[in-house]
RNA sequence: GCACCCAUAGCUCAGCUGGAUAGAGCGCUGCCCUCCGAAGGCAGAGGUCAAAGGUUCGAAUCCUUUUGGGUGCGCCA
């Protein structure tokens, strides 16, 4: 169905054809002076500037062409070309009963359907989850949700980092530590323990040493980047413990995404395209596109009219080993065979250049067109000095930590209620609006920007958050339930506004699809955010100026009760493409 | 050095294919529960949109320069 904008924007299109200008010139949007009306349209200025008109007498002739149409109770005219537009009751009404119809509650739908990969993960084998996965996850999530609901069959691929360099340098450390185990033993080739030697706190705390003492001394790199080498090469014992790595690391990240309620469909990583690299490197030999540069082979990916130097790929270094360039192109050889049409990658923005270089090498290669690859990146978590976030103690925060703060503080906020809650009821209802502040607060920010990360915001409860829309939401179904009404039952009622809370709760209502369509077209779920919180704010005045279980006049009741069971609807439709759980009471 | 991004209210941020009086949340001031959930609603104070030029009937938005921040630039991912 359409929008209530786009159903405007028909209309004055429409004027301004028979005017015999392009109908683009109709765009309608909300308006900036909702004092003089809810729409506007200021098309009439760039037209008239186009096609040498007076605008404002272009106006006029389009207002003259409204006013006749239906849609419109009032078209007023102002400055130098401005039209202001106020629907009509029949308009809205009419709108209204489509919504309550429509079997996709009014989002927006692709008219074909795509076989979407979104990658949101890229965790590290042996790292923990800090905050800085937080944003990939949970804007992945939401994203994922979003195509969903607008028709394509996207599926979300955690792709771990479990093959490049930190693995060398986690067999490197282990072995220096403990050169017994068996896994060193170059004459045992088989028959290894099923018992990890390491846990993930193990590695949790050796992966940074490891990575520090790379990093001061070339020695310790030079085993590291061996170690690397030979890992992918197939050194049994090499292959056994990394397996165990693997399997102790998965565990741990099953658990943490369980707890953010992020989740992939795929637990790939880099490691699971190993085999179709070799193969891919003799096809790029094949075409031509390998070349040698200091002992490496690399793909050339830079253009005559790039503003800066794009570096080559690097798909073999000239130890042997392969890096995220090649692991990530052949992920691409992946996808494609797999039958994926769109590869969207959810990672942090400053790897952007990357991007370019792998997705340049993939479309030389022919695997997909450069439009079918993107990187939807974001910002950086700052801290409050603006530099990337950090703990007091310099470290990264982790993400535990930092769920596990921001449900004590709901929890806290919920035992000032009246105590109608049991303890454990209570903590699950901690968890869902703990949660949801967190999600929120991330996720409406736009992103593409860096931002300031500061806890007190991820655990505000109040005003533009996750909590408050989920008091919105507990507050409809309370009122449902009071009015003796369910939402099935309310959405068959005929909805027609008439107060200015109404209406204008109505109006809300019939942009869904606007921003629905923002989001998904821009991969922007901070959108979908924007129209989650108007909605509830226009849901809470409303429910402050009228009266809804005990109104008097049935047929009003029954209208507001539409609009109730609506807006229900639709809130639940959204705060489930942002990840927000709504409990049954808070 | 080269390239890219950012600078809007006390704070955190929207708005940027140019359009009427620049918005939100927090914080601050004052109201609103004998009535469906006050994690709420209403009202108010608060801004040379970093600075200077330019394009335009019209610039927070486009162009140039400057200042101040941030980021990236072949064997880490």
């Amino acid at each position: 169905m359409l929008s209530l904008s786009e159903r405007l924007s028909a209309a004055v299109g429409e004027a301004f054809e028979a005017q015999g200008l392009d109908a683009s010139y109709g765009a309608v949007k909300v308006s900036d002076r909702p004092d003089l009306a809810p729409y506007q349209c200021n098309g009439a200025l760039a037209a008239a500037k186009k096609a040498k008109q007076n605008p404002r007498q272009l106006a006029e002739a389009v207002k003259a062409k409204l006013d006749a149409d239906e849609a419109f109770s009032e078209v007023t005219l102002a400055g130098p070309g401005f039209l202001n537009l106020t629907p009509s009751q029949g308009l809205l009404d009419g709108l209204l009963g489509e919504l309550q119809q429509d079997e996709h509650q009014g989002a927006y739908r692709r008219e074909t359907s795509e076989k979407v990969i979104l990658d949101y993960g890229g965790p590290n084998v042996a790292k923990p989850l800090h905050v800085g996965h937080l944003r990939a996850a949970i804007i992945g999530q939401s994203l994922k949700q979003i195509f969903r609901r607008a028709g394509d069959e996207a599926v979300g691929d955690i792709h771990l980092g479990d093959w490049g360099l930190q693995m060398g340098q986690l067999i490197a450390e282990i072995k220096r530590r403990q050169p017994d185990l068996v896994y060193f033993d170059r004459a045992v080739t088989e028959g290894y323990p099923e018992e990890s030697p390491v846990s993930v706190a193990d590695l949790a705390e050796i992966y940074p040493v490891a990575s520090a003492a790379c990093k001061e001394d070339p020695g310790r790199m030079a085993e590291a980047q061996e170690a690397t080498a030979e890992l992918q090469a197939g050194r049994p014992g090499y292959r056994a413990l990394w397996q165990h790595f693997v399997a102790v690391s998965q565990e741990a990240l099953r658990a943490d995404y369980g707890r953010l309620g992020v989740e992939f469909e795929l637990w790939r990583g880099e490691a699971s395209v190993h085999d179709l690299i070799e193969p891919m490197v003799d096809e790029l030999a094949e075409q031509n596109l390998l070349e040698f540069s200091d002992g490496a082979r690399v793909v050339r990916v830079a253009r005559e009219d790039d503003k800066k130097d794009i570096p080559p790929l690097l798909i073999v270094k000239s130890n042997g080993s392969v890096g995220y360039g090649s692991t990530d192109l052949a992920t691409l050889v992946e996808r494609k065979r797999d039958g994926f049409e769109r590869c969207v990658y959810v990672v942090d923005k400053r790897q952007s250049e990357h991007f370019v270089q792998v997705f340049r090498a993939a479309a030389a290669m022919g695997l997909y067109p450069e439009d079918r690859m993107e990187h939807a990146g974001f910002g950086t978590m700052n801290g409050k000095d603006g530099r990337p976030f950090k703990t007091r103690e310099g470290g990264v925060l982790r993400l535990s930590d930092l769920l596990a703060m921001v449900d004590e503080k709901a929890e806290e906020r919920l035992k000032e209620g009246d105590g109608s809650l049991t303890g454990e009821e209570r903590a699950e209802v901690a968890r869902q609006v703990g949660l949801a502040a967190l999600k929120f607060a991330d996720l409406s920010n736009p992103r593409t920007t860096d931002y300031v990360f500061d806890v007190d915001r991820f655990v505000a409860f109040e005003g533009k958050t996750g909590p408050y829309l989920l008091y919105a939401a507990v507050r409809i179904g309370s009122v449902l339930s009071r009015a003796g009404s369910s939402e099935e039952e309310a959405l068959g009622f005929a909805a027609a506004p008439a107060e200015p809370a109404e209406r204008e709760l109505a109006m809300q209502l019939l942009s869904y699809k606007d921003a629905h369509r923002g989001a998904y077209e821009k991969r922007m779920p901070h959108l979908l955010c924007e129209h989650a919180f108007s909605l509830a704010q226009a849901f809470s005045r409303f429910y402050a100026a009228c009266r809804i279980a005990d109104e008097e006049s049935a047929e009003v009741k029954n209208s507001r009760l539409a609009l109730t069971a609506l807006t229900s609807r639709q809130l639940r439709d959204i705060l489930g493409q942002l990840g927000l759980e709504i409990p049954p009471k808070m």
